[in-house]
DNA sequence: GCCCGATGAGTTGTGCACAACTTGATTGCG
DNA sequence: CGCAATCAAGTTGTGCACAACTCATCGGGC
């Protein structure tokens, strides 16, 4: 039983560590191209997307960050020249986030970080397919929690 | 070959979610004791070594925290008459983190922090262990890399 | 057409994280 | 001994995260 709490803190602990030691790799890396880690994650959304412009709130759902966060940090992607705000002719509330022509060159010279950063963390395919599915799931089951 | 590329990031997005969504438990369990979640992990630190008192730079390396983010935040905890810190009379550069009356007595009414926050991530205890285990290794993985 | 609640983005304030730097104390080497 | 290199803690500046709030816009019901 109290095996279990320690066992228990000790899980989030090492979940919070993981996630700063993985941002740790990153940060040299994406430092190369002037970005952060939360920026970085915006312009995957983005290219994922393509040529469809997003919405802040679109972003934020997809990263599950609210305006407050993002708000600032497109301004500074806007500022790098990467990304273009617009506010919807349609709806004058909604702000479209769309790649420059600089913002959708930088996907094909960052098309290695993945593979760097994937290497630095020693894990076999098996473990990140089987680790992937425990966070996802995590996750999940607590954002469910909280919309109860 | 792309697959694994794209994985390797949604590994590395659902680490950072779960890691964010996980903290949301924390919030407003720890709110009720006026704390956020690294002032909790110091405390958890310094419950474990009962009445040694650590030094900035333990804490650190037990947190994988440096000074920049400690300094503040332990002066908070101070603040809350949580922890007392001392200069060492024996190293004039150390600062010894030490628990307050207050600050013992709050690890009895914090034990079933784990248990509430536990059941909240819907995991069976088998996978937990599993999870503790990758997300460790991961961590240490990095941080031998990142000595070489 | 008008109002009222809801919605989307932005702002403000607090608290991490971390890099780069400062300051003061200590250690070790010649 | 003397002093240079090292070390511990703290400070400063930047950039997330998030709560709480503002403000303008939109939509539905009357």
């Amino acid at each position: 039983m109290t095996e279990d709490l320690v066992l228990g803190r000790q899980v989030c602990f090492a979940l919070y560590a993981a996630s700063r030691a993985l941002t740790d790799v990153y940060r040299p890396i994406l430092d190369e191209h002037g970005l952060t880690y939360p920026q970085y994650l915006v312009l995957l959304v983005l290219w994922e997307h393509d040529d469809d412009a997003l919405t802040v709130s679109a972003l934020g759902a997809a990263l599950r960050l609210d305006s407050g966060t993002l708000s600032p940090l497109l301004k500074r992607l806007e500022a790098a020249g990467l990304v273009v705000r617009t506010r919807s002719a349609a709806d004058e509330r909604r702000v479209e986030v769309g790649l420059t022509g600089r913002g959708r060159a930088l996907r094909e010279r960052m098309g290695d970080v993945p593979r760097r950063v994937g290497s630095a963390t020693g894990l076999t395919e098996a473990e990140l397919v089987f680790l992937h599915g425990i966070l996802t799931r995590v996750t999940e089951t607590i954002h469910r929690h909280k919309e109860q």
